[in-house]
Order: C-alpha cells, then structure tokens, then sequence
DNA sequence: ATGAAAGCGCTAACAC
DNA sequence: GTGTTAGCGCTTTCAT
C-alpha cells in the first residue's frame, strides 16, 4: 500500500540507487533526472522510510524528552519550544512523562535509546552517577542540573534566590521560610545553597522545610507549618508551591502579603493571575527548551565526522566539547510580597471593587545571572 | 557499538533466529533455551532495534499525538494520560504542536504517517474531508471533533453548555454573552448551538461574540466589549478565555460575579486558582487521552487479523466498526457566578481577611451527557 | 551521472 | 524446537 523508493524508480524510469540520491545527496544527480523523479515522487505520495534510512544511516532525526511532569505548567513552554525548534531542523520529539519517579527516568531512556538519536533529560531526579552512565548508552543533554562532563543547560536559579532573598531582606524580613523541593533535584540543592548564604549575608535566618513534591498541593500541606514557624516570608521552590501555600494560608486567614510574603520560582502564566499576583524568580524555559535541543543536534552533527582525515595522528584526543549553558534568571515583584510585620494595615487591605495597584509596572527587574560556558 | 541480535546468538550459541523468537514470540522457544538466551540478551544489554523491527512488521509501536497548543493548559492533562496509557501498552509517542495552525496540522500527518501506527488528532481546526482523505493514510482517531466514518472521542460539551446557560437562566440573566472560539472547531460550534437552542428554551437572548484565540488574551481582549454589550452574564469557550475576560472586566471596574457573571469550560487546574473561583464546565481530559490511545490501538490490533481465515467468502464486509464516544460534561459551580444584577450588594462584597465562602462544596454537579456509539 | 550489489537489524515462512 | 533463507525500504560503496 505505502508508495515505496521502487515504485517512484518504476515510475521515472531510473534505478532505485538515483531516487534514493535525488532525496539524500540532490547534487549528486543530473538536474534534469531530479526533476523528473521529485515530480514522481510528488505525485505518488512518496515519502521516505525514515525507520529504513535510520537503520542504515545511524540517524533516527529523533529526539527523547524525558520530563517530570507535564501537568506541571513549568514544562509545557520547554517542551513546546523544544519540539518548534527540533521541527525546525527536522526532527521529531518523543516525550515521555516520569511522574516524578527516578525508577522511570532510567527505564524511559533505555526504551528510547534506540529510536533517537539523543535524549533530553529534564529535570532528572536520579544520580549523577547513573546519569553518567546512561550516557554512554545514548547522548544525553542535560536541561536544569549540572553533570560535569555532559552537556547542560540550567538555569541560574543560585542567582535567582539570592535576588528573591536579598528582596524579602531588603523588605525588613528577618526570619525567612524556604520550602525545598523534591528529592534529588538539583534545582532545589541549588536553591537552598544560595538562600541560605544570601539570608547569612543579610543577617536573616532562614528556616528550610521540606522536601517537598513540587506542587500546589505541595505548598498547600505547608501552610500550618509556615504559619506555626513564626517566618515572615517564604521563598518556594517553585511557583506552583508558592500558590498552593497562598492558598493554605488564605484558609487559615493568615494574609499575603500583610501577614507573609511569598515568593516563588518559575514564573508561569499561572503567577500573573492569581490573587495576588506572585512575585517570583523568572526562568527562561523555552530559551532552556531550544538551547538544549541545539546542543544535541550540534553533538550529533559532530559525532560522524569525527576520526576523519586525521592522519596517524595523535590519539584522536579530540573529545566532544561539552557545553555547560547556564540561562538567566530575574526577579520579578509583584503583589505577593511586602514589607515585613506591622508595616500593612489589617482590614482596610483589599476592600470589594478596586484594589487595583498600579498594577505590574513594567517588570521591575531586580538581578540577573551570568552566561557561562566549559 | 550497539549490540545487536546477532550479537546474543554468538553468546548464546544459537543461531539469530532463535533469540528472535525469543523476543517475539516466546512460547516457541524451549524454555531452557529462553532462559539461556535472555540471559546472555541481559548481560549484554541488548535491546531489540524497533525501528528493524517496524520494517518487517508494519508495527513501529510509535502513536502521534497532534496537539494545537501544548501550552495552553488544557492539553498537558491529555498528553499526560495518553502517553501513559500508551507506555502501559508498550507504545511511545510522538507530540507535536501546530500552534493552531490549519496548515501545520496537515504538514505533521503526513511527517508522522511513516513512523508512528496512528495518529490522534487533537482539536482539528481544518476541515472533516481533509481529515477523511488523511486518514487514508495512517489510521486517525479524532478528539474534541465527530467526522463521521472516523473513531471519535468527544466531550458531551453541548450538555455542558446547555447546562451552563440554565444555570444561568435559574439565576435570572436574561441577556448572555458567548464568547466563541476558534474558527474551525466543532468544540466551538457544538457549545454554539447548544448555548443558542437553551437560551431559547429559557426565554434570554444569547449575543455571541467572535470568532476568538481560545487563550487568556482572547478572553482579555473582548472585555469592553462585552461591558457595552449589556450581557449579566458570559460563557466562554474555554476557561484560559473566561479568566482573561475576568480580568480584562476587573480592569475597567466591572466586578465578578456581582456586574457580571462568568462560566469557563474545560476545569482546567488554574480555574480554581484564581480569584473569584471559576464556575465551569468540567471536561474529562484525561479520560479522552486514554480512551483514543485505546480505540486507536484496538483498531490496530484488530486489523492485521482482517482476511484471514476466511474461506472465499462474501467480499470482506467487515469493515472495522469505527465507534464515536462522547464523554460525559459537569458543570462545576464557584464563585463567579451569581444572581442577576443588583442582588449583590455592592462594596460589601469580598472584604480582605475572610471572603470564604463554603468552599467549594463537593462541587454540586449540575448535568452530564451520555455515553454513545456508532 | 547512473546502475549493481551488499547489507543495516530484524522477522517470518519454510525446512529439518 | 531450531536453523535456513529471503527480504522489509533504504543508503552506500564500487563499477561503469
């Protein structure tokens, strides 16, 4: 039934050998023959095998992505990005979900490793070490935690901290609440790393709890625990965190910003349109989508050329260079933080019809982090 | 590098054919046998290459999943349940975005045809009789759309919108607003009609708005509009659309549910998050993701045994029974909306610390439609 | 510039 | 129960 390379060689008139050349090396045949078999091949439906190309050429133009969570709105964005930027350049995605479990992390890239010619593994939960060693299996790129000797991209989210810490500081808050995230995410580690020397450096203590899932619900269960921790303002792992807890204390009538002021991680559609809006640390996931999706494609472009017209050189010491990229983060303020304690005054705060702020002035931005590459 | 089929048989010392079989087809392999050769298949980490394996079978155990906005909030759900339902089936699949655009869905069947089984067209926009030719191509399942001759999954969201406008009728709106969605989808047309046929039956006038980007700015955007439409109450094609226009109407003082009330559809996670609380039509997404996999994959299954078996009999009549489902809609009532003009007292209304209301109690189920097949 | 032939990793008759 | 053989659709030497 398919519209096979035979039957558009039949068709033309010409070998098999010429139509498989007219759609993989077009130089390599007479202009006038190429013509004639692209409007064959046009008119049959043709389509190459890319199955039957990928068992000879190596090459599958795929690519795994392995994600957490897509229900998580932090992911949608990448994976959107990643899979405009992988059409772009001829490639296709498979994504797969993990559920947050590091169990189906490994076994995910194994089923994958033979139908991509590489994976991106997002926000991986498992050991560096057995990261590592996948690694061998199939190429990996890395997207929000640092492997030394593979390909990365994260995300400032050190930088981004200290910024959201040194503005809760800046605000008078002294005793500052951390609500960590899973375990073994290094965004989280990395989080808690910064925090903590920034509350140092501001002379702020700061209160970790957790680990945490990574969810509204996450941050809900929290919010007797804030309240009880007697901390003023909460820095959260992500945003989906942060609302859930606004929306834990909400229940128990402690106010956001009067009483406490959060602050999360992410900034997804979602903080623009919660009440009150979320200040938070904002990632570049599509950059981080796309980015990673070019440093696989240039790995994989590298690769064949490798121990090529290298005479009897030198131990082929040309290892890949492996990248690391590390994206900026900003601080973006908006409602969900202010001055600490006594500062608002209770009751007159948010009244019916028009509570409206100057609502989100132009983004103030507050700090950024470096670009660095290894 | 990769270790191949043939590789185990040299291990095992049988010959390729064998440890083929044992893979495939298990129960035709002396049991020994198997156990020595999954053995030696194990220790060398050896994987079956399924895109060999597709070349003969006619089976890549690959779906596609064509999706018109991965970062629109209702589909991450959708995605996340097919695709697990598919690796429960030892299925992966492709995802792939087309940014709502007609053309790009049409570019992706047929990049996809090759490398997958079938394809779940998520949301077409274009039109039933390209998607009737396409599906000549590679086996199709249609979501959120019913073309008749194809497998369908549908949300009841006629019974959802019917629902949705009685509700509103009991609370006395007399002149609603329907904010429409994308030109092209079913979805769009079927709350459409069935919005117009029960604002009839209910004795309002229904003014409908659009066509419209099914997104928060779409929403956003037809804020004044609806103000000086004169509209108490609006139903929005989604509930990404609802929100904007709740929050286009808080910018121009139009207070919700009190000036006017507002109805969203689909539930997705954000709808409870915002404030005043979304009433809407819960749509059971993840259900429909799990279903097409399954009706996709039955079909499949189903196919290969087709004329087999049959002496000479009558021409084949078995045509596969394509079934249409229709998922069942509820409408899930909170905050925004609310009894017909001035009931609400004005001012009095959400007052800062303790605006709670009920809290969503259980949420009060209103309609549902019925499960049929063709 | 084009044809011939080998073979990618695997499965599916068909023998034995 | 297992080995033999042919070939899926395609690319890639190697001749011509």
């Amino acid at each position: 039934m398919p519209v096979t390379i035979r039957d558009v060689a039949r068709a033309s008139g010409v070998h098999i050998s010429t139509v498989s050349r007219t759609f993989s090396a077009p130089h390599l045949v007479n202009p006038e023959t190429r013509v004639r078999v692209l409007a064959c091949a046009e008119d049959l439906g043709y389509r190459p095998n890319r199955a039957a190309r990928a068992l000879i050429t190596g090459r599958t133009h795929n690519i795994g992505l392995i994600i957490a969570d897509i229900a998580n709105p932090f992911f949608p964005p990448l994976i959107k990005a990643a899979e405009g930027q992988a059409r772009h350049r001829d490639y296709h995605i498979f994504v797969a979900d993990t559920n947050e479990d590091p169990m189906a992390e490994e076994e995910l890239v194994h089923a994958l490793a033979k139908q991509v010619d590489g994976v991106l593994l997002c926000s991986p939960r498992m050991s560096n070490s057995l990261i590592e060693q996948l690694s061998r299996e199939v190429p990996l790129v890395v997207i929000n935690r640092q492997v030394t000797g593979l390909p990365c991209v994260v995300m400032d989210v050190g930088q981004g901290a200290r910024s959201a810490i040194e503005h809760l500081v800046g605000l008078g808050h002294t005793a500052i609440g951390l609500l960590s995230g899973p375990r073994g995410s290094w965004t989280s580690r990395e989080i808690r790393r910064a925090a903590g020397a920034a509350a140092r450096a501001g002379g702020a203590e700061l209160t970790v709890l957790g680990p945490n899932p990574p969810t509204e619900h996450g941050g809900l269960a929290l919010a007797e625990h804030v309240q009880r921790s007697g901390v003023t303002a909460v820095l959260a792992y992500n945003d989906l965190m942060a609302i859930g807890l606004i929306e834990g204390l909400d229940a128990l009538g402690v106010r956001v910003p009067q009483d406490v002021s959060v602050v999360g991680i992410d900034d997804i559609a979602l903080s623009r349109l919660t009440r009150p809006k979320l200040t938070t640390v904002a990632t570049p996931t599509a950059a981080a989508g796309r980015t990673a999706v070019d440093m696989l494609l240039q790995q994989d472009t590298d690769a064949p050329r490798g121990p090529r017209g290298v005479g009897r050189g030198t131990a082929v010491g040309a290892r890949r260079t492996t990248a690391q990229v590390m994206l900026q983060t900003e601080l973006v303020i908006r409602d969900s933080t202010g001055p600490a304690s006594g500062a608002g005054s209770p009751g007159a705060a948010r009244v019916g019809p028009d509570p409206h702020r100057p609502a989100d002035p132009g983004r103030p931005r507050a700090a950024t982090g470096g670009a660095v590459a290894s």
